[in-house]
DNA sequence: CTTGCGTGTGAACGTTCGTTCACTTATAAT
DNA sequence: ATTATAAGTGAACGAACGTTCACACGCAAG
C-alpha cells in the first residue's frame, strides 16, 4: 500500500521533475481531503522515503529517484532482493557527473580502444579540460582531426596511443590539443 | 552572464532536487527585488532553459540537469563545443533506467565476462525479471550460487556461458533461476 | 451495544508564493 | 546635456500552498 504511494511519487517526479503539491497528491492517491494526504506524507517522512526542506518543501529522499546498490555479483546477495539489507542508493547523475556544465556524451565510433574494453557503439562521458595526465583516455584534436585515445606523456614528448594492436600510436606533426578526458563509459543492451 | 544563472540553477537543482523559489533566486543571483528575478526567469524561459508547469511552477527544461549529447568521436565535431549545433540532451536516469522499481546496481567481481568487455570493477544495471532470451547477459542463481553470465537456451536445454575462455559453461545440476537481466554497463575512471 | 482508534472529509487559517505596479538608477545614443 | 532604453528596487496584491481544526465513518475489542 505504502509502496503504491512511493511508486506514484516516483513516476510523478521523473515525469514532472518536481514533487507534487498536496492538492495534486489528492488526485494522485484518490483522496478527497488534503488532510488524508498529509497523514500519508508524514508516514513516508518517518519511513525516510521523502523529506522536507528547511523551507518545509517536499523533496525525494533515499529510495526515491535513486537506484539501489547491491554488493558484487560473485560475493552473492540475498536471493529475496526485496528485503534490501544493503540499502545504499545512488543517483546516476550524481554518480557519474562531477561537473555538469563541462561534461558531454559521445558515441564511440570504431574499435581503436577495444583493448581498454571500450567498444564501437559505447557511450562515453567526457569532461572538457586540457589538463590530461599520462594514461588518461582523452578526446583530442591532432592535426585538425578528433579522436579518442590514451594520452601519453614522457618529459616534453606527448602522443596518443590506441588500445588496439591494429592501430599505430599517433605522434602529432603540428598540434595535439586535448579537449576532454573520458570519465566514464556507458553501454546499453 | 545568462550562463551564470543557468549554472546556479543547475547546481541548486542537483543539490536540492527542486527548483528554487523566487525569493531563493534573489539571494542566489544577488538581487534585492523579486521583480529582477522575474525578468531573468522570463528570458530563460524564452531561451528554453527552464519552463513552467501547467500550474505555473518552474521546472528544468533542456540543457538543465541533462547531459549534452554530441555525435560520434571519429565523425568529428565542432572544435568550439560551446556552439552546440547538435543540441540533443539526455537525462542519465531516463536514458539508462526503464523500470526504476525493479532496477538495481551491482559491482562486477571477476573477469568471467571479459570477452564481452565487462571488466572486474565495472558497475552493472540489472533489471529484475525471470524472462531471459538466448544471448542475454543475466544475473542467475545456479544451484544456490549467484553469478553473471550469458544466458543460453536451445529447445528445452538451458545453461550459462561465460565470456572468457578460461571459464567453462555452467550446466545446472538442479536449478537455474534467472533473477535479472543486465541492461547496461557503467565504468568510471 | 458501546467504546476507542485509525482513517477520511471538509472547511478555515496564516504564510508564502509569483505577479504586477510605480518608481529609481544605470547605460548608451543623439 | 538630453533623451531613450534597459535593468533593478520596493511595496502591494490575489492565489495557492501546507497546516490544522472539528467532525463523520468503519472496524475491532471489550
Amino acid at each position: 500500500m505504502q509502496n503504491d504511494y512511493k511508486d506514484k511519487l516516483n513516476s510523478f517526479y521523473s515525469k514532472n521533475k518536481r514533487m507534487p503539491t498536496y492538492t495534486e497528491m489528492m488526485k494522485l492517491f484518490s483522496f478527497k481531503s488534503k488532510n488524508a494526504v498529509a497523514r500519508v506524507v508524514d508516514k513516508m517522512i518517518e519511513a525516510g522515503l521523502v523529506a522536507k526542506d528547511h523551507l518545509g518543501r517536499l523533496i525525494p529522499d533515499k529510495f526515491l529517484n535513486e537506484v539501489v546498490m547491491l554488493g558484487s555479483v560473485k560475493a552473492g546477495f540475498p536471493s529475496d532482493v526485496e528485503e534490501q539489507t544493503f540499502n545504499d542508493t545512488v543517483n546516476l547523475d550524481d554518480f557519474l557527473i562531477e561537473k555538469k556544465d563541462s561534461t558531454y556524451m559521445l558515441e564511440v565510433d570504431g574499435d581503436s580502444m577495444i583493448d581498454a574494453h571500450i567498444k564501437n557503439g559505447d557511450m562515453v562521458l567526457a569532461e572538457r579540460t586540457n589538463k590530461a595526465k599520462d594514461g588518461d583516455i582523452v578526446i583530442a584534436e591532432v592535426d585538425g582531426e578528433f579522436t579518442m585515445k590514451y594520452f601519453k606523456q614522457k618529459g616534453d614528448k606527448v602522443w596518443l596511443e590506441p588500445a588496439n594492436k591494429n592501430f599505430k600510436p599517433i605522434y602529432p606533426k603540428y598540434d595535439l590539443k586535448v579537449t576532454a578526458i573520458v570519465k566514464a563509459v556507458i553501454r546499453k543492451y
